[in-house]
DNA sequence: GTCACTATACCGACTAGTCGGTTTTTCGGG
DNA sequence: CCCGAAAAACCGACTAGTCGGTATAGTGAC
């Protein structure tokens, strides 16, 4: 059996969770340590500042992101299926965390920014690795950033869901019949 | 000679050009005011509310939407291949102030979400009646997203520019030779 | 005693929106 | 063309409320 989150970890979810749904204007202190079951108080003394929060939230998503590389390293065959694939799965801890950090970097958060570009590069360079053609790369990682863009505006509020898994599926077969 | 644009239209601009580079939390009335060249008291004249500027914005976004679908239904032959292309042009009033009204949507406005929605669907109607391929224009509207999301990261900041118009080409051309 | 908090009070900075007053533009009569 | 009044456009100080951050006294578990 897991552990129960920690206080630490409950109060970056808060962050995260308040940041994807309802936007950087609120999450105010107040709103983070409610929703993660403690006091402003409690929030402060693990987190002297919001900066701090923020820092948290950035490490968070460096691990995450190292993870879903090594996955990407291991089966280099199924790499760029994979990275299209997962962009649907907006529930994922991966996907929530980017897009709790996308949310900051909107806001012209500059570190936010340093940090998506920095895992934008990683995530090329292995699938440059993994496939061999430049074009294609790009082909594959804007149908992500498009999956992710569409998931991340449905999952706010009420677009219509046009991009189902199984839509996603024949787009993918549709670009591995592309010969380069 | 074109007329110098009005205060109303300057303070409208003003708006999405905060949103745009400074996120929501950036644009201040006294912000928006001071960018636009008139003071504080001088945007309540015209704007009664922050939610009347951002109603004005909506309006303008309509009303691009509009042309641009005209421009696209004139032109079916060309419309899947002018959809991606200009989702670069970051420059554009559509693309700007579809950027400016997306951050409002991430903020959880829910109008702003039910607009883009909107928008959303006509965008899919005709490139379906032009493309005829349902997962074709799928497939040409997500490109189009990750274009766009890419552009707006980098316009926050330093993101490297991975998708340089060229490249764009190239992709545009390798989707052509898909057979479906 | 220390750790991990709760609960509450407070401060300074900032923000949306209001309001009384001032300037600029418009316009009809002489 | 000029005058004066009304309407439109605009200014900036003020209010009420919010948020980040600080501080502090207290509590229960170990």
């Amino acid at each position: 059996m897991g552990h129960a989150p920690s206080t630490v970890q409950r109060l970056i979810d808060a962050y995260q969770d308040i940041l994807v749904s309802d936007g950087e204007r609120s999450a105010t202190l107040e709103a983070i340590a409610q929703r993660a079951g403690v006091s402003k108080g409690g929030l402060t003394y693990h987190f002297k500042s919001k900066d701090e929060l923020a820092a948290a939230l950035f490490d968070r998503l460096q691990s995450l992101v190292e993870a879903d590389l090594a996955v990407m390293r291991a089966e280099p065959a199924q790499a760029a299926d994979y990275y299209v694939k997962s962009s649907l799965d907006v529930e994922s801890p991966l996907e929530r965390c980017n897009m709790a950090v996308t949310r900051l970097a909107q806001g012209s958060h500059p570190e936010a920014n340093e940090l998506l570009a920095r895992c934008r590069t990683q995530w090329f360079d292995v699938l440059m690795d993994a496939v061999g053609n430049e074009d294609m790369v790009h082909l594959v990682m804007l149908l992500g950033d498009g999956i992710y863009f569409n998931a991340s505006l449905t999952g706010t509020g009420a677009m219509p869901s046009e991009t189902d898994p199984a839509t996603i599926d024949r787009i993918v077969g549709l670009i591995g019949t592309i010969e380069y």
